[in-house]
RNA sequence: CGCGGGAUGGAGCAGCGGUAGCUCGUCGGGCUCAUAACCCGAAGGUCGUCGGUUCAAAUCCGGCUCCCGCAA
């Protein structure tokens, strides 16, 4: 099909790439302007754009997609359809009537549940078991047109974020051939969107500090959810940690807890697998930590490079023992 | 020039002008029914790189290259 394509960060990389080697005619592909980002303050090009450059597309980075210049060159473009996938930007009425298939958004979950910005984090920090994407009908609203497919995917005790999002990613831009192709026969039904949702809002600092009181089930969705990005955080003497791996502690490793009363945040014991830590509810196993300026490494050793001693914690209010 | 931290034996850290140290790991030996536990011993580092100061630099000064946290 003749279409245009509009999308931002990774998660939209691997359906432009599926459309390309379909044989669609990708006639233009509008992406996020480049930002200044990184330690610099060097202006940085979305993931889309590059891959769009490599694959020998037409870049375009409107500040508003919404405004009449945008419009013009998307009315001369004519797509037969637009394909959406994490752009960034709202769409206008006028141009989700423009091309004759309409738009068509890919969407990282069962919809109508997580609507919004970051489905993918949400799922996990939630504890959910399963999620997937979704195609839909895009309409004025925020993801609430009507769907057209649904793929879905597992969620198991230790996934992260990064993992399913690479999972999804490859699945959505399956979805989003098949879709089209059903779509072009004529053989697809729209189903308006029903039940119960959930609002998958943007992440702010507080959703990444682990609070130690909460249980070590919370706590691991916590982790895993946001890892590898923006990452979950805490403090240990006074110094910002990321905790990046965790698990579920077993029960003999749970045995080994021999202190009497450990304070939510307390490292209970520094095992070979990892830093046992007491939480509200339950202990946790943490594995890999980044202090702030080093590189990720097992908690172990950062631990033992410390000479930190069990006893000591996680959090504020802790008292050094050297 | 957005703010800041860091590059030291395999890993994590200390040392901050005068013979390179700690915890872990590794290798060898011992103890033990057994062990990731314990004991004894060993190997392993041109201290990121280039240059400067000095009788003497991992330690002070300057350039360069990498890595990372925050912010965006």
């Amino acid at each position: 099909m003749r279409l245009v394509f509009m999308g931002t960060p990774d998660f939209a990389v691997p359906t432009l790439q599926a459309l390309v080697a379909h044989g669609h005619e990708v006639v233009g592909v509008f992406t996020q302007p480049d930002r200044p980002s990184g330690r610099g303050k060097a202006l940085k090009p979305s993931p889309i754009k590059v891959v769009a450059q490599e694959l020998g597309l037409t870049v375009y980075q409107p500040q508003k997609v919404k405004n009449p210049e945008s419009l013009q060159l998307l009315r001369e473009l004519a797509p037969e359809v637009i394909i959406v996938v994490a752009y960034g930007q709202i769409l206008s009425k006028e141009i989700l009537d423009l091309p004759s298939f309409g738009c068509i958004n890919v969407h990282a979950s069962l919809l109508p549940d997580w609507r919004g910005a970051a489905p993918i984090h949400w799922a996990i920090l939630a504890g959910d078991q399963r999620t997937g994407v979704t195609t839909m009908q895009m309409d004025v609203g925020l993801d609430t047109g009507d769907m057209l497919l649904k793929v879905e995917s597992p969620i198991e005790e230790d996934t992260t974020t990064g993992e399913l999002h690479d999972n999804l990613a490859h699945k959505g831009a399956e979805l989003l051939i098949t879709t089209l192709e059903q779509l072009q026969m004529g053989e697809l039904q729209s189903i308006p969107q029903s039940g119960p949702t959930r609002y998958a809002s943007l992440l702010t600092r507080e959703h990444e500090k682990i609070d130690w009181t909460r249980s070590a089930q919370e706590i691991h969705n916590q982790i895993r959810g946001l890892h590898p990005w923006p990452g979950a955080y805490t403090t240990f003497r006074e110094e910002t940690v990321k905790v990046h791996t965790s698990r579920k502690a077993s029960h003999e490793l749970a045995k080994e807890s021999f202190l009497k009363a450990p304070k939510p945040g307390e490292v209970v014991n520094n095992t070979q697998e990892g830093l046992l830590v007491q939480t509200g509810e339950g202990l946790i196993l943490v594995t890999e930590v980044q202090p702030a300026g080093k590189k990720t490494m097992p908690a172990r050793d950062f631990f033992l490079g410390r000479h930190a001693q069990v006893g000591e914690g996680f959090g504020e209010g802790w008292i050094k023992h050297e």
